[in-house]
DNA sequence: AAATTTATTTTAAAGATCAAATTAAATCAA
DNA sequence: TTGATTTAATTTGATCTTTAAAATAAATTT
């Protein structure tokens, strides 16, 4: 029989790794024929088979045959591909952040199946009023998208703060006024699927896994400015969360002894240097035209230093030198094959200005051998929650994967 | 058959993956039972039976049979314990550094085997003598402990710089005077056995995991402070070794920005601030009775800290809060279980006094959960070598567990 | 000495994989 | 159009591995 058993959180059997791996070589590939499959997983054909047919069977997969037959093909019989069947399963992601909650729909395939925003009522609620509000804002994403809500297999959730993923737990966020909020299990209570829970940096690095520039990297490392400063470590292509499940927390990073003041009450925190509000602290002793939003005024603080305001340019530089310091260490630590500099705020230069790279490189140590490559992702708002969304449809992959033999009765 | 094919780096057969759970069992254990086996690995009587036959018979391991039958003994069949059998094989460890050299055996069964020290002819060498001294000093090692060299199974080799441990390659180090050398296949060209080195940092983690405070805790870190400050990163139960196999480089790991300048070239180094020479260099401006060693500067300068000289006090002062913001950065971003402060050099209580551990866990992010555990653990200079000898007893057995049906033939 | 208890081994059955043989589905060549 | 050729996928039979259950072993208790 398979290896080993299976009960509590024993080994896998042998068919179900089988399983898993050959879902996974069909997911990275996109599409695949069989004989590619035995060829990556270095199995035979005749397992491949036993395997694709389990996977048919069950719906998670289909063949995929193209309209057209490819002119100029080679002779003997074609390889047929499979591709995962997206109607398998369809996943929710939800982004909440301090002002906006962002829902994704993706089916089983990747594919985007909907989005839907909706303003927050107020920047930090009570866990019932978020719970509340999460399950409302959730059904109404369904009807708008035309997806009912039974029809979900599992919801991802992102929050910005400090997340024990493995136990649901929300130690603290700046969107909720109370501590140690068990989140998944609340929301989880409400609804009929299953609910996950991370920390929205970690999500960003599921999204460039899955999606973005860490597709097929086995090591990475993902950073986040927005509000805060966050950081998602990719380890043998699974998110490295600590022991307390609250590990990466970059922005809290001391890169001056006795430094800035952090939100979080200690000092030298590199996020005291580099986020929004560290930056509008500074620009408040500046002489600029006021703006209703902290966006906004963001952007005019940018702006001026951009047309040389010599005391702008000054916030920005030492911001920019402080990151680079935390960069260096980070390298420095990981030694990582790649580091992306994801989301939005990418677009103010400054911070991946050659000058900043140039900065990283020097305060890395020096071998003859090439640097991790660094590279800039600015994507939209819709990425936290896309991420939120493949992380549920990973899970629920791999429970689907697992449940095998169920329907034998 | 096994699970797929064995062929390349492809994936452990299922018996092979049987066989390395039950032995790295039994190490774990110590001594234990078939039965206890069977329920640790999740896995039949039966199949541990199987798996124990094939491991006894190729001399991996012995049974144990307790001379006094332990009285007030339950009924039924007596259990009887399995253990590793030492005399298996016979490894070696050495440790390389900038004064002394040292050797030291292992059994299979992680008992010591015998010892030996040797000075080093000067502190740095070319390639080829360094080799030369190795082999050198490996065959006298051997004759003074009375093993043949061709008993020996492996040799581990511990050098402190910059290395790249897969690939065998020694980036930089403060004992050579080339860069880039391939010290591993160097030293195995003129030896009978394979050769395995790594940085000094990842042998101290080694010997934790194995025989120290590491023992059975899947993942924590391990910082040494000697002649520069190293880090080995234990996660998942293996160590971490980035993709160059040069990350952890906490020593490197900037605390300043343009700071005191380190010997590395760069500025604001934590090695800067605490390590031996960075302490002397600061000491040179007092007024210290002079002292013909290094080592006894440095006890010089402490002892007039600890006699209240304010200059001193100052040095080890700043010393132990970059050290303490240093080690809250690990905290932040790895979240660890257990961190351990290991090595001679932490005799120097100021890196491990209170205060300094008050100052890490108020640099540390504030949630309600237990803060890693930090541990102190001082032991002598034998136990890097002993850490090489046990990263040889590694890897040396995971190849014996896949040497397996080789004498069917 | 028999009954009981617990550990280990043996036995027989069931999974899982693979090599080899077979079948399927195309192109190529006449 | 037909048969040869080629490549993909499936089927078959053998082998390996594990496991449940039965048998055996080795102790204690009665």
């Amino acid at each position: 029989m398979g290896q080993f058993s299976d009960k509590k959180g024993g080994l896998a059997t042998q068919r179900h790794t089988g399983r898993r791996q050959v879902l996974s070589v069909i997911r990275d590939a996109g599409q695949i024929a069989r004989i590619d499959i035995a060829d990556k997983i270095s199995g035979s054909p005749a397992t491949v088979t036993a395997i694709t047919a389990e996977l048919l069977a069950e719906g998670l997969i289909e063949e995929h045959t193209p309209e057209t037959p490819p002119s100029g093909s080679p002779r003997g019989r074609p390889r047929v591909a499979l591709k995962i069947r997206g109607a398998a399963h369809m996943l929710a992601g939800i982004k909440v952040a301090a002002h906006a909650i962002s829902v994704c729909f993706l089916d089983f395939e990747g594919q985007e199946a909907g989005q839907f925003e909706a303003e927050m009522p107020k920047p930090a609620l009570s866990a019932p009023e978020l719970v509340a509000f999460l399950d409302e804002t959730l059904r109404k994403a369904c009807e708008k998208i035309g997806v009912p809500l039974a029809r979900l297999s599992g919801v991802g959730l992102g929050v910005a703060g400090i997340i024990d993923a493995p136990r649901g737990l929300v130690y603290w966020s700046p969107i909720l006024t109370a501590r140690n909020v068990p989140l998944r299990d609340l929301l989880a209570a409400r609804l009929p699927m299953p609910v996950f829970i991370d920390n929205d940096a970690n999500l960003v690095a599921k999204a460039e896994q899955l999606f973005g520039e860490g597709k097929g990297v086995r090591d990475f490392i993902v950073v986040t400015i927005e509000q805060g400063v966050g950081m998602g470590i990719v380890i043998d292509n699974r998110i490295y969360r600590g022991t307390r499940g609250c590990g990466a927390e970059f922005g809290h990073t001391k890169v001056q002894l006795d430094g800035a003041l952090c939100r979080c009450g200690q000092r030298g925190c590199l996020e005291a240097y580099v986020a929004d509000y560290a930056l509008l602290r500074e620009a408040g002793t500046l002489n600029l035209p006021d703006s209703p939003t902290a966006h906004a005024r963001l952007d005019t603080l940018f702006q001026a230093a951009k047309d040389g305001d010599e005391a702008a340019g000054l916030i920005f530089h030492r911001a920019s030198r402080m990151f680079a310091l935390g960069l260096a260490n980070i390298i420095n630590i990981f030694d990582p094959a790649l580091i992306i500099l994801s989301g939005e705020r990418m677009k103010f230069d400054y911070f991946y200005a050659q000058e900043v790279l140039d900065a990283v490189k020097s305060s890395v140590l020096q071998i003859d051998a090439p640097l991790p490559d660094i590279r800039i992702h600015k994507w939209g708002d819709l990425m936290w929650a896309k991420g939120a969304a493949a992380y549920a449809m990973e899970e629920v992959s791999d429970m689907s994967v697992q449940e095998m033999g169920k329907d034998v009765g």
